[in-house]
DNA sequence: TAGATTGTTAATCGATTAACAATC
DNA sequence: TAGATTGTTAATCGATTAACAATC
């Protein structure tokens, strides 16, 4: 499995982001002071891998008594980067993936959107009244990012443009991608990069029901 | 990790989904005939997890030549339920997610959306031009999986309603659920769920920001 | 036949789990 | 102090990779 630059494995800092829900979560219920196995009940990970993926980053909880909700909750936003907002342009389908701002937490609450750009011209000028921000010709690309100082952009566009508006973004300045489309895009190694794909996840759904017996429950 | 009930480990099958899209891609490019290096190359995938993976289900190859783009496709396509139409009703984010539907292979050839329901009422009774369908009030929910035969259910509602919207359309007779929210959400034993954490994703690219030196690609 | 690549087995590597010493 | 749970080490488990025999 691959590991981030600094040898701590990948899923480690998405199983963070679980654990940061669920603190949350408990917060909001009242909880002052949690468990590992309590974490592990609302998450349905396994506590010793809670508390070895905690380790990585140092002891945050009491021997004998747990993790104080708020604190633990705080330093893992910490470790994760949420505190730190990052400026965000969008290329492509513009209202779909972006609408998807104003449920929260299906983005990290450290990327804020910018920006919108669509190499679709129908898309041109439409008002996303959420974001407040008028999907742009994918020609604004680059301006936008350095205007706005955005440092990541998110791809998800047809997968046939998917690697040449990467290469816009990355020579605009960008430090970070995500890749919502199905094709691998390739980065210099400096840029931080995340593949997104979805229909991939969801052809485990697919495989499962054309089994005879449905297959029990997958996370992640 | 986890596996599928006939022992099959879920990671093999969402690399089944990452070679099909390589293989569509290389059929349009009129290869006729491919190696496992090729689809590696195209995948960032190694050979020689490839053909474990394909070697799971059977021998699709011919030693010495390699593979029969099309040949493979269409079983991977078949292994993966491709062939198989499952009708879905999606709840919550009417708008958003599923103009997705738009952009081709977000969500796997096998998955028809035949209903759109909200819970938030602002939603109810627009318009989804791409889907040819209106979206409809929660309490419809039931009755559109029986009059639709839907088997398939698409939880993106917020968290909070996460687990009794699932009730509902386990109730309702669907026999698997893909869940968009950052909630873990439990199901029966003999129905398929799988759960997709964006944000959780997502934050792998927030955490690589915040480090002094940016990290590696990841590929998901 | 010689060259090549699959399918499969064995070796490696890494991630998860269990157990427990440290300590509140 | 006794009871409890963390942080960490050791054991297990599983996934990936390398190597090669089979064979086209």
């Amino acid at each position: 499995m691959l590991k981030t630059k600094d040898g701590i494995p990948k899923l480690t800092i998405t199983r963070l982001a679980i654990y940061y829900n669920a603190l949350k979560k408990m917060l909001e219920d009242g909880e002052d002071v949690c468990l590992s196995i309590d974490v592990g009940k609302r998450t349905g990970i396994n506590p010793s891998l809670i508390r070895k993926d905690l380790s990585y980053f140092g002891g945050f909880g009491t021997k004998g008594v747990g993790y104080k909700v708020e604190f633990l909750m705080e330093w893992i936003g910490e470790i994760l980067g949420y505190n730190t907002v990052w400026n965000t342009v969008v290329v492509g389908m513009g209202i779909p993936l972006l609408s998807i701002n104003c449920y929260q937490n299906l983005l990290p609450p450290s990327f804020r959107i910018v920006a919108v750009v669509d190499t679709n011209e129908q898309n041109h000028g439409v008002f996303l009244p959420e974001l407040g921000l008028t999907i742009e010709p994918v020609q604004n690309l680059e301006s936008e990012v350095r205007n706005k100082q955005a440092r990541i952009g998110v791809v998800a566009v047809l997968p046939e443009k998917a690697q040449s508006v990467t290469n816009q973004l990355v020579i605009a300045g960008v430090t970070g991608i995500a890749n919502f489309t199905q094709v691998q895009v390739v980065v210099p190694d400096n840029i931080a990069l995340t593949q997104i794909n979805t229909g991939s996840l969801l052809s485990q759904l697919s495989y499962d029901l054309v089994r005879p017996m449905p297959a029990l429950r997958s996370i992640v």
